[in-house]
DNA sequence: TAAGGTTTGTTCGATCTCGAACTTGATTGT
DNA sequence: ACAATCAAGTTCGAGATCGAACAAACCTTA
């Protein structure tokens, strides 16, 4: 799809889209420290960017994940103690989530792996360029959530 | 991440583009007919506007899909007889993809579910603001595909 | 024409992803 | 206070996705 000619221009940004989310996807995760999939960096990305003590719900949110889904991931980076579990203690149900040292010395690491290719693409494009296209961007996505039924959906 | 704001441009793009990809596929998915998935209409789509008659290496490319993935994919759509296989006569390795009726049925269901919301999509933006778009688009996605590992890889 | 390599597609195992149903803890209305 | 409701996470089943290993059909070349 996305390396012919297509009629609209509209299907030719979300082949586009599509083409460059896998590209980053699969780009990165070849680069992945060996155990680390991708949707389990995302997480270590966020809690380390983010700051610790997330809820579960609010990862979730952020990367765009059902709260099964992250369920499933935050249980297999609990298994390898990358991330800690902590119950909170007003809420029963909420509970915060924790790096671990070892979680911060793998994340460490896949960064490592991945810096290069993040600096060479700072050196193919300029700031500019990407600060230019974000406003089309974000009233796209911004569009595409609003007006519609996914975020009015419950249990996520 | 899409929503906090970010240092770096260029993280924000990305962040942007994973999100619209993901509201497209999640709000298609959820349009479609029952029993149909998002990677199967996407198969019957390509099937239904390039013709059939294509190889299962052509599709896989095509949609950025790995080769064991559409074998996946196919096989359900040929189980439900929605489309089905043809072993080339000179290529013995080769095989060939073709829409049955039931196929075609089925994608005409899915695009009429569709429709509304890529019509209103339509009169939300207009077709210069996604042309506008493209270029930049593009030349992200050529530089991701080239300089990098991806394409080089083999027995995708 | 036989060996070695290439291309095409499949199989397999691990993980991800989604939605629906569920459990448990908190909140609200009466 | 207590039933109804709501909110946060988990479980489960079906399907998608990936890469590695594989089988089979071609191709090359000596």
């Amino acid at each position: 799809m996305a390396l012919e000619p297509e009629d609209h221009p509209d299907i030719q940004v979300f082949d586009e889209i599509r083409y460059i989310e896998h590209l980053v996807r699969t780009t990165i995760a070849r680069k992945l420290p060996v155990g680390l999939t991708y949707p389990q960096f995302e997480v270590l990305n966020l809690l380390a960017r983010r700051g610790d003590g997330m809820a579960p719900g609010e990862i979730a949110r952020a990367l765009q994940m059902t709260k099964s889904g992250l369920t499933n991931t935050l249980q297999r980076l609990c298994a390898r103690k990358l991330s800690h579990v902590e119950t909170c203690a007003n809420d029963g149900r909420r509970k915060r989530i924790w790096l671990t040292p070892d979680g911060r010395t793998a994340y460490g690491q896949a960064m490592v792996a991945i810096r290069p290719k993040m600096e060479s693409l700072r050196d193919g494009f300029t700031s500019k360029e990407f600060r230019e296209a974000l406003p089309f961007l974000r009233a796209l996505r911004t569009w595409l959530g609003e007006k519609d039924d996914v975020l009015s959906r419950v249990g996520r």
